[in-house]
DNA sequence: AATGCAAATGCAAGGCAGTTGCAAGTAGTG
DNA sequence: CACTACTTGCAACTGCCTTGCATTTGCATT
C-alpha cells in the first residue's frame, strides 16, 4: 500500500477511548490540531463542507460533545458573545488576545503573569491553584476602524 | 406627600443619561443594585413578574441593552453555559480570588497586572482596551481539607 | 468475504436565549 | 392639556444548539 489512509490518522486514539474511528471524527480532530486557536462548531462545519467531506452540523456538535466527554478537547464559551469554542486538550496553559471587533483570537506565547502568581502565592493567605487571564482589545485590522472605546485598566 | 415615589428613585440618573424614567427601568436598576452578583435577564424577569410589575421579557432585554449602552450596567457571559449576565457598573476595576472549595469570592485590593498591561501595550500590535483576571485556589478555611488538586500555572 | 449489531450519521423538527416589527401606551416638554 | 418621541407588550422571528428517528457504517465474528 503506497497510499497512507488519511482517514485513520487518529484511529488508535479513538479506539483507545472506546469510540469508532470515522471520516468525520478524524477530520475534526485534524482541523482542531491544525488550528492555533479555539474554533466554533460553525467554523469547523464550514471548513469541512467546503473541503471534501459533506457533513451535517448536528454531527459536528455531537462529535464535539463526544470528544469533550472523553477529554480529548476542551469546550469553553467566548467571553463577549457566549458562543461555544472548542480546542484540542493539550493540557497546557495558554492565554489569548481577544479582538472585540472581529472575535479573532491571538495566542500569547507564554503566560505573562506566571512569576507574578508565584510572588503572590507567598504574600496571601490563599492557596492559588490556577488563573484565567483574558485580554480584550482591537487587533491590527480592526484598530483603524475603531474610534470610540471605553477604557478599562 | 408622605409616600416617597418608589418608581422615581433613579429618575435623575436616567434623565441625566437622556432616557426616560419608567416603572420598569427603576425596578430593574433597583434589583441590580440589591444583588451582590450578576443576574440573568430571566432572573430579573421572574422576580419582576412575581413581584408587582408585570413585564415582558423583551422589555427586560431592551432595558438591559439600553443600560449597557449607557454604561450603567456591565454585560458579561457566564463561563460555563454562555448565558448573559448583567450587573451594575460600579466603575471599579476589580479582581477576585475564587475559592474552588467553597465558592467564596475574595476581593483583591488593586489590579496586580495593571502596569504589566501598560508595558504589554507598547510591545504588541494590538490595541488593548481591557482585561479579565480570575485567580482560582483554596481559601484559608478550605486549605486544610484540600488534598487532590489539578495544577495550573 | 459475508454477517450482525451497536454506534454514528443525515435529515428534519424542536428547544431555548435573545431580537425585532409594529401598534398601543406613556413620560417629559411646554 | 396636548403634542411628540420614546417606551412597552405582543407575537413572530432568528441563531445556536439539541434531539428523534430512519439509514448507514465501523468493526468484531464467523
Ligand atoms: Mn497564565
Ligand atoms: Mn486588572
Ligand atoms: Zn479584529
Ligand atoms: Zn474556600
Amino acid at each position: 500500500m503506497i497510499l497512507l489512509d488519511e482517514n485513520s490518522k487518529y484511529k488508535e486514539l479513538l479506539n483507545r477511548e472506546g469510540i469508532k474511528s470515522t471520516r468525520h471524527r478524524n477530520a475534526i480532530l485534524e482541523l482542531l490540531e491544525e488550528s492555533e486557536f479555539p474554533l466554533t462548531a460553525e467554523q469547523l462545519f464550514i471548513t469541512l463542507r467546503d473541503k471534501t467531506a459533506s457533513i451535517d452540523l448536528s454531527t459536528v456538535y455531537r462529535t464535539l460533545d463526544t470528544f469533550a466527554s472523553k477529554n480529548l478537547i476542551v469546550k469553553s464559551n467566548r467571553a463577549d458573545d457566549g458562543k461555544a469554542l472548542y480546542e484540542l486538550n493539550h493540557n497546557e496553559h495558554k492565554h489569548h488576545l481577544l479582538c472585540v471587533g472581529c472575535h479573532k483570537l491571538i495566542s500569547i506565547d507564554d503566560c505573562p503573569i506566571g512569576e507574578l502568581m508565584q510572588t503572590l502565592k507567598n504574600k496571601i493567605d490563599f492557596d492559588i491553584t490556577g488563573h484565567k487571564l483574558e485580554i480584550y482589545g482591537y487587533c491590527h485590522d480592526c484598530k483603524k476602524y475603531n474610534h470610540t472605546l471605553s477604557s478599562d485598566t
